[in-house]
RNA sequence: GCGGGCGUAGCUCAGCGGUAGAGCGUCACGUUGCCAACGUGAAUGUCGUGAGUUCGAAUCUCAUCGCCCGCUCCA
């Protein structure tokens, strides 16, 4: 059905529609960033509210969070990012392959672990023995260069006083910081959740397909705060909630599949790790990452209770990051500052937990791309957006059937009434069906026609996106039938 | 970062050394009166950007920015 073949026909339905624009445009461009226009405003905030809707407000164990992005250097040391996440590369003069310095190490790291700087740096060393994993040349290679993975900025505005920060590169971590702030002023008890959207900054190597890999991108993420042993269950339950929400808001389930992390891809900390994947028309491999769902143990919460520990070698140490060295873990760990007491099992533990991690942008992408179809009508192309009506950025469209003897007053009285309840687009130029088709574009997924006869009867046509059918019902029940069409 | 391809109107593209073009879309007016209708008219371009070659560059050369594909990498 769908004819987007490739990616640059998305790209230009998204330019086209005022969904997603290139950044600076006017200036040429920056590399991979992109604006949401006005329709992909909508879409995207309602894809938020649908994941805060399921996530947050259907249960009575996740509670919200909002972090700031910049947060307190230490923060970074304890989860491992700042020093983790600064891999050395290579690059083979012979034959321009770039391979991770660590690969090339004696005992071949695991594809996900990253090694210390300093490590690598010892490694980097002999890189003169070395062979290109790709063409086999012994030491022809360049300079070992590091890869800045997190954005730096300065806090303060003076010059001579100011503090390194990073822009954060995933928002998990703000909510660890506040694992103790929310036990402590909520009520709630294990197993409970803390959900949290926003912004994160990752100086990727390389940025990829549009928005789908981009170096300023929005997540949304769950720490699910569980009993140890309770966690595989879990793990299951929250693999397979957020798997349904791809499907209740509308992605086809063909297009969606998992897949399930080997155990040498696990990240050092995590004990199991399933990918959403959804079909893209685009890249090498098709199937691409919507969300990852990690069992992420006790890992970090042990170690921002040993980051707790170190703040005052940070001081010591003139607040230089590098200088830090993380204390050895509290034999006493369970009963640390992060820790939880059960008041049912009378015992005090640091909760597992699970992870569900899923990009907003690439949802919203792949929401978009699901929702693309092109029919025939009378051997004319239509080009519908069958989005879910929970994220179809523009509900309902009002139009009179012509610009005259008292429609468009009552068309923009109806407009004006539904616009307290969703959006609503009013639309009084032009024919008709070009005025029906523009908002199939859109993916609206009902229009309300004011025709001559309305002043008399009060009765309008509602008309459906997908089937094009036509209703006839009284004014004053037009809000009540899109509230229920709509689930709204 | 490497290799390949591509940047001309909002979109799709033609033009490839000599006045900036088409289709679609957009806007206005008229007509029509429930599915991209018709008529008339109109607006819109730093030809990605900057240098160079040339009497003259959208066109040739170089640099640069951006996008796509591949490599590489990747919660």
């Amino acid at each position: 059905m769908a004819k987007l073949a490739k990616l640059d026909d998305i790209v230009s339905l998204c330019k086209r529609r005022g969904f997603i624009f290139q950044s600076s445009e006017i200036y040429g461009g920056l590399a991979s960033c992109y604006d949401y226009g006005p329709l992909g405003v909508e879409l995207k905030r309602n894809v938020r509210e649908a994941w805060w809707k399921s996530v947050v407000r259907m249960r009575d164990d996740v509670v919200g969070l909002d972090c700031s992005i910049l947060m307190h250097p230490m923060v970074w040391k304890s989860s491992g990012h700042a020093d983790k996440f600064a891999d050395l590369v290579t690059v083979c003069k012979k034959c321009n392959t770039r391979t991770r310095v660590d690969h090339l190490a004696d005992h071949a790291q695991e594809h996900t672990e990253h090694v210390p700087v300093e490590t690598a740096m010892a490694d980097a060393g002999d890189l003169s023995k070395k062979a290109c994993p790709s063409c086999g040349s012994v030491g022809k290679f360049s300079e070992s260069m590091a890869f800045k993975l997190m954005f730096e900025t300065q806090m303060g505005a003076n010059a001579d006083d100011t503090m390194t920060l990073f822009l954060r590169p995933e928002t998990a971590q703000g909510i660890f910081a506040n694992f103790r702030n929310v036990l402590d002023s909520t009520r709630v008890k294990v197993p409970f959740g803390i959900a949290q959207i926003g912004k994160s900054f990752r100086n990727e190597v390389t940025t990829k397909a549009f928005i789908f890999r981009t170096r300023e991108f929005e997540q949304a993420e769950l720490e699910f705060f569980c009993t140890p042993g309770t966690d595989e269950q879990w793990y299951e339950h929250w693999k397979a909630a957020r798997f349904q929400w791809y499907i209740d808001n509308g992605i086809k389930a063909e297009n969606l599949r998992f897949r399930d992390h080997d155990p040498d891809e696990l990240a050092h900390y995590a004990k199991a790790c399933v990918d959403v994947e959804y079909k893209f028309p685009f890249g090498s491999g098709d199937w691409q990452e919507l969300e990852g769902v990690a069992n992420r143990t006790d890992y970090d919460l042990r170690q921002h209770q040993r980051g707790m520990r170190s703040i005052n070698d940070w001081h010591e140490n003139g607040c230089d990051l590098q200088k830090v060295t993380l204390k050895e873990e509290d034999p006493e760990y369970f009963k640390g500052p992060l820790s939880y007491f059960d008041e049912q099992e009378k015992k005090r533990y640091i909760p597992y937990v699970i992870e569900p991690s899923a990009g907003i942008d690439r949802s919203t992408l792949a929401f978009l791309v699901d929702a693309y179809d092109e029919e025939e009508v009378k051997g004319q192309t239509r080009n519908v957006l069958r989005f879910s009506p929970s994220l179809a950025p523009i509900k309902a469209a009002v139009f009179p059937l012509v610009k005259k003897d008292g429609m468009p007053e009552i068309a923009q009285k109806i407009a004006g009434d539904l616009k307290g309840c969703f959006s609503c687009f009013y639309d009084q130029k032009g024919a008709i069906g070009r005025r029906y088709r523009r908002q199939d574009e859109a993916g609206t997924p009902y229009c309300i026609t004011v025709d001559g006869e309305t002043i008399a009867d009060n009765v309008v046509t509602i008309r459906e996106r997908d089937s094009m059918e036509q209703e006839k019902i009284n004014v004053d029940q037009v809000k009540n039938y899109l509230r229920e069409k709509l689930d709204l």
